[in-house]
RNA sequence: GGCGCUGUGGCCGAGUGGCUAGGCAGAGGUCUGCAAAACCUUGUACAGCGGUUCGAAUCCGCUCAGCGCCUCCA
């Protein structure tokens, strides 16, 4: 029996607006598409916080057993900017401010991204796919809407038809618009004259002389719209059906629900099964953006670097600090949060750090207790499968932390336990810890060096004759000096000690 | 205006109609030469007002406060 059918996972679906059991289109494997970033400026932490959650999806569904295919797009061209009805595009606007090429500002954000991705340990997608690279595919894929007749072409451009489609499906099921009301409110703008109907959006823009970006097609020399990527790709990776959509849930209306549209009017089938949206990072309950001035680097993170930093904090801090809430919830981002994450982050690395000294267990096995051991564990999986309930499962990750460090203050203890059942609940505590929460062990890797830890033998070395001796003003000097150097020096049972490096 | 969300103890943050979430901070204790860490103990929490119910933080209604989307945004 495998994982997945032992703790089957249900997960909230934004079409249906409720928690639905988990079942694939093909037993035991896992399609999942996840809108990326766009490649204009630098990811801030609220990118970061989306795709680390769906990293943890990623990651625990690989964990249960399934096979999982993870595609991840780069968008490098069609998003217009805001203010610009000329239909300017933000990769282009952005070239011309830094007088690079296009495909320069789209490699060096890229870059920066992916560097940034792998800092907060999140695995690569399986695919990921850009928008420049499938312009074939997306010229065929309009082809086939105007085809179906959702679709028309005006002065070499092409607009989805919002109101024919309407007519056939319904427009607005995931956002829970319906068009009258939308009609009623759409907003004055310019430049939209070219679309028969205020609702379109384009599939295809004409690219005006000037405009960087420009491809041939059946329509002229231009681009392709906003949302149209995102259908294509996940169609062509992931088949015209699959199982998970992802993405932030600023990204619900407009672009998914014209993602659905364009699915729907090309192949008459909507996509993803279950919509998954995770939710904002704020500051002093603000959406953290880019057009508030709240955001900030991940290099100021680390360093502390910005108005609203104290002080700087380390990668998995950060991201210990975001899977201690609900991916759905939004998490409201403060030094005081972020200082209380790191102190429990460290306290769990600790437990771990101490497994390998624990003794054996067994001996006086006391069923009870071992029982209570693997039903710790137990329900940590349980919570995870219960819609990727980080926060719930790092509570009983806390809890076993607990244990373990009684087991090793206390070997009587651990003397209790039935080893299969320990083996079982240390096998999962690592593994939830490292391979589902994708924490990574900061005070080891710094441990790692062995001429410091030669250095450190010779210093405790040092302290414990300084002891012996009662010579308490060396020994405390040792102590203190080391802890102004950031190492923590700790007297243990026994009469030895430990270090650990901030 | 439309659609939707949130309001939990000093702070962050889970939560199912009835059983201690958890972390951080605080208080007391054990251990220790002193620390640190760890362990144990400790908190009259659920915005307000009504209602449903044997029982509601959890369901319903209203009020107040805040937020998001509706334009690019994770």
């Amino acid at each position: 029996m495998s994982l997945y059918d032992q703790y089957p996972v249900s997960i909230y679906n934004s079409l249906k607006k409720e928690k639905e059991v988990f079942k694939p289109i093909h037993e035991g494997r896992v399609g999942m598409y996840v809108c990326g970033p766009t490649v204009y400026s630098d990811v801030h932490l609220g990118n970061v916080r989306t795709f680390v959650s769906f990293d943890v999806m990623f990651r625990y569904l690989k964990y249960l057993g399934y096979k999982v295919r993870y595609v991840r797009n780069i968008t490098d061209v069609g998003h217009l900017v805001g203010d610009a009805d000329e239909g300017e595009d933000k990769i282009a606007k952005k070239a011309r401010l830094e007088e690079l090429e296009p495909m320069e500002v789209v490699q060096k954000y890229t870059n920066g991204f992916h560097d940034v991705m792998d800092m907060f340990n999140a695995i690569p997608p399986s695919i990921e796919p850009t928008a420049t690279g499938h312009i074939v595919e997306q010229i065929e894929f309009i082809k086939q809407i105007i085809d179906n007749g959702y679709a028309y072409e005006k002065d070499g451009s092409v607009y989805f038809d919002v109101r024919k489609y309407s007519q056939d499906h319904k427009y607005g099921e995931l956002s829970g618009r319906n068009i009258e009301d939308m009609l009623s409110n759409t907003r004055e703008l310019s430049g939209q004259d070219q679309k028969n109907d205020p609702l379109d959006f384009a599939l295809w823009k004409n690219a005006e002389s000037g405009h960087l970006m420009r491809w041939p097609s059946p329509w002229g020399i231009g681009f392709p719209g906003w949302h149209l990527e995102c259908s294509v790709m996940s169609t062509k990776y992931l088949g015209e059906k699959f199982d998970i959509h992802g993405g932030g849930m600023d990204l619900k209306f407009p672009h998914h629900e014209a993602e659905i549209a364009q699915n729907k009017g090309c192949t008459h089938s909507g996509g993803a099964n279950y919509w998954v949206h995770g939710n904002m990072l704020t500051v002093n309950g603000r959406k953290m953006a880019k057009s508030e001035g709240n955001g900030f680097t991940p290099e100021q993170l680390l360093t502390g670097d910005h108005k609203l930093l104290e002080r700087g904090y380390s990668p998995m801090t950060v991201r210990f600090f975001m899977l201690m809430s609900h991916y759905a919830s939004t998490l409201d981002f403060s030094n005081e949060a972020l200082q209380a994450a790191e102190k429990g982050y460290k306290r769990l690395m600790a437990s771990v750090n101490l497994i390998e000294k624990l003794g054996q267990p067994g001996g006086s096995v006391d069923k009870e207790k071992s029982a209570e051991l693997t039903s710790v564990i137990d329900q940590a999986l349980k919570d995870l499968s219960d819609d990727f309930n980080t926060a719930k499962a790092v509570a009983s990750l806390f809890d076993l932390s607990t244990k373990i460090n009684t087991f090793y203050q206390q070997p009587g203890e651990l003397a209790k336990i039935d080893p299969e059942a320990f083996e079982y609940a240390i096998k999962h505590f690592k593994g939830i810890i490292f391979d589902v929460l994708g924490l990574r062990n900061e005070g080891e890797i710094a441990q790692d060096g062995k001429t410091l830890d030669g250095v450190m033998q010779v210093l405790i070395e040092l302290r414990k004759q300084a002891k012996f001796s009662k010579n308490y003003a060396l020994s405390d000097k040792i102590r203190d000096d080391l802890k102004e150097a950031g190492v923590q020096l700790k007297d243990e049972k026994g009469g030895e000690m430990s270090y650990t490096i901030d």
